[in-house]
Order: C-alpha cells, then structure tokens, then sequence
DNA sequence: TTGTATGCGTTATCAT
DNA sequence: ATGATAACGCATACAA
C-alpha cells in the first residue's frame, strides 16, 4: 500500500481530514459509529501520523529532551544515569512522547543546546540532570523561556526540579551508624558543587550533630561520584581510623570497601560502609551494600509527569518532587544480621 | 525580536526566501557577497530554522535514532552502553544531527518502535545494539526498510554492521594467556544468544586448539553480560580449579576476580584473570585488569558515520566495519609487572 | 545567480 | 457533528 496520510485515510473512511484527524487526537464530538469507521481504517492500513507535520501544525513536537550535564567518566561509570534514562524512556512511551537524549559532556556540547534544540522547536520540554549549583546552563534554558524540569537539587524555586529526599535520605545512613554504635564516622562525598552532594552533606553533619556525636571535619572528604575518586579520597582518611564511613553512591561505596580491604581493614569488622542509591552495585559489592535507597526510574517518571505538566501550563507555579529515601540494610554495617532486611 | 523564520531572514537580508535558504543548507550558487549578507542576518538575529518545518519540507528528519535491545539489568550495570551512546552522540552533534534514545526492554516497547518511530518519519534512520543472533526485531526492522546499522554481529550480510574485531580480540585474550604459561584456561562467556559472544567463544577457543591446548569444555560457562552472573557462574568453575579465566566483559571480570577472592585463590598468582572492553571497570578493579581493548565511543561514531551513508545511499550495499583490539596488560594477569604495560 | 510557486501532512478556525 | 480552508515554516523544481 503506498504512504498513508491523514488524507487517504478520511477518504477510506469516507470522512473529511478534520474529521479523521478529530478520532486520532481522540478529540470528542464525533459519531461513535464514524469514529470506529476510521478506527477501522487506520488499524488495517497501518497509518500512523507523520510526525513532523503533527509539530508543525500542531505547535508540539511531543519530543522531551534529557539532557545529562556530566563528564564522560560519570556517565560511564554510574549506573544511576542508565536508571534515570530507563525511568523518562518508560514514561514517554507510555505517554507517547519521544525521547531525545543529549550528552553534555563538553563545552561546545552545552553551548550548543539552546540554539539546536530550543529555537528549532525540536523538543518541547527538557529534563536536565547533573547540574552545578549555580550552572549558566540553567540560567540559558531557563531565560530561553523553554518547560524545564530538572533532576537534582537546583537554587532557584522558579524551576520544578525532582530528585530523592537527599536530607532524609543522609540521616538515615547517620541514624543507622550510630545506632550500630559507630562513633568515629566519616563522609566521603561528592563535588560540593553538586547541590544533592551539598545537601547530604549538611544534613548528615546536622543529623549527627543533633544526636550529639558531631562529625568531626577532619573525616569529611570530598571527592567526586566515581569508584576512583572515592577509593583514593578513602585512603587519604584511612591514617584517622574512622570506624563508619558514608558514600554518596553505591558507586562510591564500593571504591571506599576496596580502599579499606586492600589496607588490611575489614568490613563491616573495623569499618562499616553505607552507600546511597540502592543500584546493582550495592548487591554486587563484596560485602553487600547498606545503602540508601532512592528510586531513580520513578525520579526520571515523575520529572516527565512535571515536565508534561509545565509544557501545558507554563505559567504554573514551579514544583519540586522529593521521593522518600530508605535504609537498606546489608553486609557492609551489620556482622550479625549477613542476610540483611534486603527487600 | 519576534519569531523568526526563513521569510523574516530573506527579508532583512533583502533576498529571496530560496536564497536564504541555500545559504543555510550551504549549497553553491550564490554570490559570496550575498552569502556574507544572509550569514550576518542570521547571527545578528539568532535564527535556527524549524526542525519540524525542515523534516517535512525536506523529508529528512535530521534524527537518528539508537535503539538499546538489552535487559534493565545489562543497560544498569554495564558502562558499554553509555559509552556507546556517547560515541553516537558525539558523532550525531558534529554532523548537525539529533539522537533520539530507545530503550527496549520491555515487549511492548519493541512492538511499538517500527510504527512509533519509521511509520512517522521520526527518524531518519536507526542504530540498533544488543541484539539477538536470529532478533525477531532486525528482520521487522529491515522488512520496514529503514536505513539500519548494527552494532554488533548480525547473521544477515544485508545489514550494515559495526562491532570490536571480536574473533581477533579472543585470540589476544589466549594467546597471552597461554603466553604467561596457564594452561588450565577456563572462560565465562556472555549469552550465546549475542552474536558477540558467540563469536569470541569460538575464535577464543579455537585460538587455544590451534596453540596445541584446546579448551576443556567443562571450563566453559555461559553466562550474561553481568556482573553477579560472572560471580556465580565462576563458583561454578571453582572445584575445576582452573589457572586463567577469561570473562566477556571487565564488568564480568569485576565478578570473576570477586568470585575468586572470596573463595580464597589469589589473582593472578593463583588465576589469572582478562577482561574485554577496557572501560572503567578495569583500571577500578583490584587488581587492576588486564584486558581486551576496544574503542567503544569510536565504534558509536562508526556507527553514525555508517548509518549516514545508508541514509544518502539507500541501495549500496551493506558494509561491516571491525574495528581493532589490543591487549592491556595489568595486574590481573602479570605479577612480576605490576605497573603493567598500561597505555 | 536569483526569484516564484508549489507541496510536505497535519492541526485549527471557521462555517455549515 | 462534520467539512472546507487557511496556516505551520521550509525545500525544491522550475522559471527568469
């Protein structure tokens, strides 16, 4: 059969495009009987809309973007992006949108994006995620009027963001090494230039300040979010003998084990680890993972749905989505208990 | 300024809207005086044109798309697929190109991708990786006529292909092996429902027959690409007591060397351990892993160049594109140079 | 070398 | 409830 337009269609039906076009954008005032006439006819063709000519009469594109501002080493070596993109690629199926990713691991990358994807009406919306604190990037999209959602923390309330409850999430992990009478308790975090980094930061030194074991700022380390920076960030606090040490992703944490295992340190026995995120390496890791569990895929479905809902009404108030965070016990704190609470 | 268009361009420039739009699509045939004038209307204004109008005026999309047919699992935790995506990223920005992200774990997902994405014209043409040796999904995919490349092996010679020299990479893998005298040489593979996979067992074992040392069968263990089923599959070796294992991945080899460390043999004194790949994983590992390079983002940008040529050149036929392996050495097998011949 | 006119396939605004 | 018609913004064959 040749190519099938809305045109050929209608004709099949024996209605007009305006009426075709109505039962495909199931728009109602349509006869229930001409409606299935066409329902018909599209289901034995085979037709499916051209999508260019949809964006351009209809003004939407039903393309979102994901744009991951992070270095090349991040993306490889962190699974939480391949959940993110697993989670926004779901819900845009199930939403019929299209999925547009864009890596901006380089300058000329980020510079680019407004133009490419913005002013061409590429997409109608982005969801962007691994931004500085105060990024210009955010600054660009944002003046650039387009529906933004990011994922992660950001410091302007005018922007929705969505991201796991970080503060609850960092006092849990101090809760749980407390409550295993850990008291020389260190941190091995991200790049304070990371607002989840900072965010946990803090609100691990206040949880344990509040219980009145202060951390002491000799044990907090900054590193980055790979397995790397965290295996040598550990070695730098190993001199210390910190008995509890919390990594700001699983990632991390299994750097931090392997540093204390080949410095003759054994885990949870002289040091207990706790990670955050709850992804494959978590359960992969030697011992297994206590960690915080966020969950990343519905994080990426929920900054669709806000996305959705900015592209729609734009003038919305922002919104922020905190998902819960929870204690994942295993191997890493706890001698006795080997099999864990794991769900 | 108001929303620009071609129209708006030509008029300030004082042309035609042709003209202006042979300029922008760089064709010949204008004067380079005229050019310059069009050139500097569209930088003083900021003008890109619209994606949707140029995709259905000009029946080209300008997207393209990369299809990821593997397991959550395998996307989660293997940093192949985000590298591969930075590749075809990279490729798709430096040739004014869109990347458009499928991933199709679920059933459902592969059942609405040929009408989702050809029937409407979304993308140009489509990169597809993970595939099965017989996919239901590449022959949809090549009965549809899209402009298809593989990444990785295919059965059908009609499909353009790119993939790591896959055989030539398993010989390195035996012949350094056997060359650091192991002769109990054991080898977790991928799925043998991935042509990859398949393709390195037999070009792995054959290398070691044809060096007089053929593979004990019973040192062979299937398994997928992950790391937990590298783990179990090698507690399976383990009573064999094999001298040398070869994993499929650095991922694999990551669960590989845990699996042996924690049953008590020491790597490489007792086992001596080689990854494939050469992404993070194995610089991360302890110890540190040697293994079989491939260049993964330059087979993604392959990839994009390949599957550009498809698109301009729809009935040429079929090409495959291997690219070379190299062995690296590191700790995982050599103990004497534990500096290793890194690069 | 440049301009004119038509078509791309759909949505949306009107009538009817 | 349905149909005619005008956008949508650009590329391109053709004419000049």
């Amino acid at each position: 059969m040749g190519k099938m337009t809305l045109e050929r269609i209608a004709e099949l039906a024996g209605v007009s495009r305006s009426t075709a076009s109505r039962v495909i954008n199931d728009q109602d005032g349509v006869r229930p009987e001409i409606r299935r006439r066409v329902l018909d006819v599209i289901d034995v063709t085979g037709y499916v809309p051209h999508a260019a000519a949809r964006s351009l009469a209809g003004q939407r594109s039903r393309i979102l973007g994901l744009a991951i501002r992070a270095t090349t080493e991040q993306v490889f070596s962190d699974p939480y992006f391949a959940g993110l993109a697993q989670g926004v690629s779901q819900a845009c199926n199930d939403d019929d949108q299209t999925l547009s990713l864009f890596l901006l691991q380089s300058a000329a990358g980020r510079e680019q994006l407004p133009a490419r994807v913005l002013r061409s009406k590429l997409v109608d919306g982005l969801i962007v995620t691994a931004t500085l604190m105060d990024d210009p990037l955010l600054w660009q999209l944002t003046e650039s009027g387009i529906p933004l959602v990011v994922v992660g923390e950001v410091s302007d309330p005018g922007i929705s963001s969505v991201d796991a409850d970080n503060r609850g999430g960092a006092r849990l992990a101090a809760e749980h090494l407390l409550a295993i009478g850990r008291r020389r308790i260190a941190t091995v975090t991200g790049p304070m230039r990371s607002g989840a980094a900072a965010t946990r930061r803090v609100a691990f030194e206040r949880a344990l300040a509040a219980a009145g074991h202060p951390l002491d700022p000799q044990l907090v380390v900054e590193s980055d979010f790979t397995e790397e920076g965290a295996y040598t960030a550990t070695q730098r606090l190993l001199p210390l003998e910190p008995d509890a040490i919390f990594a700001f992703s699983d990632r991390m944490a299994v750097g931090v084990v392997r540093a204390l295992q080949v410095a003759g340190r054994s885990v949870p026995g002289d040091v207990a680890v706790v990670g955050f995120d709850d992804l494959p390496p978590a359960r992969a890791s030697t011992p297994p993972l206590t960690t915080i569990r966020q969950e990343v895929e519905q994080t990426g479905a929920h900054a669709v749905r806000l996305l959705l809902e900015r592209i729609q009404a734009p003038d919305a108030p922002a919104r922020r989505i905190e998902l819960p965070t929870r204690l994942v016990v295993r191997a890493s704190t706890s001698v006795s208990d080997l099999v864990g609470t794991d769900s």
